[in-house]
DNA sequence: CCCTGATTCGC
DNA sequence: GCGAATCAGG
C-alpha cells in the first residue's frame, strides 16, 4: 500500500479527529500504526498536544535563540492550524441513555415475580458509572472491536444510534471496567437450589 | 500487559 | 519517502 491522496487525506482527517494512530492504521488498512505515525511526522502535522510524549521535544529552550533565518517570510505562510481543539464532536446526546443492559424488569405486572430477592441491585453506584462512561466511549463498530476492547453494546441496533463501549477491557473479560461491574453480578444467593 | 505517540535509521 | 524497530510514557 502507498500513500495516495485519498488515503493521506483520511488520515490528516482523522488525526485531526483526534483518532489513535492504531485506529487510523485499521482504517486505513495495509499500514501499521508505526506507518501512520511515520506519515503523520514527515507531514509535519504531529503533536496534538493530547494522547502521550507531551514532553520531550522541547527539551533545550533557548531563552533568546532567535534564528535569524525565520525572519524573511514573504509569505504569510499559513500555519496549518485549522481548528485547535473546539468541539470535535456536537455530541448530539439527543436523548439521555437509559441504560440499555440495565434490565428493567421486563416482567408483565401482576405476575408471581419469582425469588428475585434483591437482586437487581447492581449498585445504582456501577449504573451510574455506566452511563457516566458511555459518554467517553470509543464508539466502536462491530469491526473495530478488538480482544481488548470493551464490547458492550450502546444503543439500538436498529438505529445508527449503535455502537460498542470500545473502551479498554479489563484483562481478561470482554467489558471495560465499568460495564465488567453491571455485566457480571455477584450473583448473589443461588443457593435456593438446593433448599 | 495493554495502550499511546516519537524517534531512529536502513532500505 | 517509507516504516519496522525501538524508545518513552501512561
Amino acid at each position: 500500500m502507498s500513500w495516495t491522496d485519498e488515503r493521506v487525506e483520511l488520515l490528516k482527517k482523522m488525526w485531526a479527529e483526534g483518532q489513535s494512530a492504531s485506529q487510523i492504521a485499521k482504517e486505513l488498512g495495509g499500514v501499521t500504526r508505526n506507518a501512520v505515525i511515520g506519515k503523520v511526522h514527515r507531514l509535519g502535522l504531529s503533536n496534538r498536544t493530547t494522547g502521550t510524549t507531551p514532553a520531550k521535544s522541547e527539551a533545550k529552550e533557548k531563552p533568546a535563540a532567535a534564528k535569524p533565518e525565520v525572519a524573511a517570510k514573504p509569505k504569510p505562510e499559513p500555519r496549518p492550524e485549522p481548528a485547535p481543539r473546539p468541539a470535535p464532536e456536537p455530541k448530539p446526546a439527543a436523548e439521555a441513555r437509559p441504560t440499555p443492559p440495565a434490565r428493567k424488569q421486563i416482567i408483565p405486572a401482576g405476575q408471581p415475580l419469582p425469588p428475585q430477592p434483591s437482586a437487581n441491585e447492581i449498585s445504582p453506584e456501577a449504573l451510574a458509572k455506566v452511563s457516566e462512561v458511555e459518554k467517553k466511549a470509543k464508539k466502536l463498530t462491530l469491526m473495530e472491536l478488538t480482544e481488548r476492547t470493551c464490547k458492550w453494546p450502546v444503543g439500538d441496533p436498529a438505529t445508527d444510534d449503535f455502537w460498542f463501549c470500545g473502551l479498554p477491557t479489563q484483562p481478561g473479560k470482554p467489558y471495560c471496567e465499568a460495564h465488567v461491574g453491571v455485566a457480571f453480578q455477584p450473583m448473589s444467593a443461588r443457593r435456593d437450589r438446593r433448599r
